[in-house]
DNA sequence: TAGATTGTTAATCGATTAACAATC
DNA sequence: TAGATTGTTAATCGATTAACAATC
């Protein structure tokens, strides 16, 4: 199969979410044209997006809502269950627990990191924070595979290392700093910081 | 001037922050090779974004840091206080609201909503929650420029149509939504459900 | 001066969009 | 059938990288 690219992968779970938007308003077929239109995308970008991955379509017809999120789901492998392990118990970590996304797709955080003593054995919705000693084992024992980073920018690559070391798969670094990582391991970053500074630059 | 691409200007506050951390260390010049290799770019492409803006190196010796973090700040438009409101005093407004990075550039929350009535009075740090039928008045009165959204998706739009009548010039959208704006303002989305429905297809 | 590194053009690479034959 | 819309190629657009003259 042929490489897909970076901008791809992440305009996918966009269309999901809008075709969600769609089946619960009970809509069965939608348009490449009308999908574009809703998103502010060309309808040519939709259809070429869509078409690394398969024929969904029906030429004069259009798509089939349900039938197109069963087969985003099954690209982005959320038609399996993801365990997920968050370090940092802070305010942006208690957040994230407590977020509803979790409960559309089969994604979950299942495991809560934090070494400040007064945080460990504290709860967080149902989960137990745990020191980060523990973290190798519950990695396992659970199956994590993917990894939140929400402590300070200065602790972000031990947990990151730490968290490779257990073995995930994936990271989702919200601290303001670049992480090191083995190039087998995906990393995004989702620093407000830097979409704050940047938005400043459209300012009049 | 020619019209700088959104590549670009996100890239700057990453060289920034980079910048910020070799200003610390004490590190007086930096070339475009180290600093390419340190943040993992092509230096070919570092000299060509801080080139749309000036000449800020000097041929043979590299950049001056101290130079450079005042010429980018500039160009981000952090050198002037910036005033920001969030909307949405749950979890990750809170988050946002404790977060330390308006101390490093001049940005600031100076303002919090909700309509939710056991939040509107509450304080997070020195600010009292308020209402949302107070929003234009005090986004006029404290000239307040960039919006955050931190409600959830259902009500995000009917925020950012309440910042645009007030007269922000920019909003940063938390919610997983997209949200329609007059085309002079200008929006990101931090939307952290995208990033890791993103991540999972990655997964092996 | 010689070595290093910028500023900047030209070449490459990749992503988006237009166009249209195929076909429902 | 006629109209609509996909799948997909070709054209365009834009962003990244290589290369090198200028010069500190």
């Amino acid at each position: 199969m042929k490489k897909i690219s970076e901008a791809v992968v992440r305009r996918l779970p966009i269309y999901l979410r809008f075709l969600n938007e769609l089946h619960v308003r009970n809509i069965q077929t939608i348009s490449s044209r009308d999908f574009g239109e809703r998103l502010g995308m060309n309808p040519a970008q939709i259809r070429k997006d869509l078409n690394y991955f398969g024929e969904f379509g029906k030429k004069g017809i259009g798509y089939d809502v349900p039938y197109l999120i069963e087969k985003i789901q099954q690209i982005l492998k959320l038609d399996q269950t993801i365990h997920v392990a968050l370090v940092g118990a802070g305010n942006l970590g208690h957040a994230l627990c407590n977020y509803n996304i979790y409960l559309k797709s089969n994604m979950k955080i299942t495991a809560v990191f934090d070494d400040f003593p007064e945080k460990v054995g504290s709860q967080i919705n149902n989960l137990i924070v745990q020191p980060m000693s523990e973290l190798t084992k519950t990695v396992q024992s659970q199956a994590i595979r993917i990894g939140i980073i929400t402590v300070p920018a200065s602790e972000a690559q031990n947990v990151a290392d730490a968290f490779v070391k257990a073995g995930v798969e994936a990271i989702l670094n919200f601290a303001p700093s670049i992480i090191k990582v083995p190039q087998e391991i995906k990393v995004h970053h989702a620093d407000f910081t830097t979409e704050l500074h940047s938005l400043a630059y459209y300012l009049d």
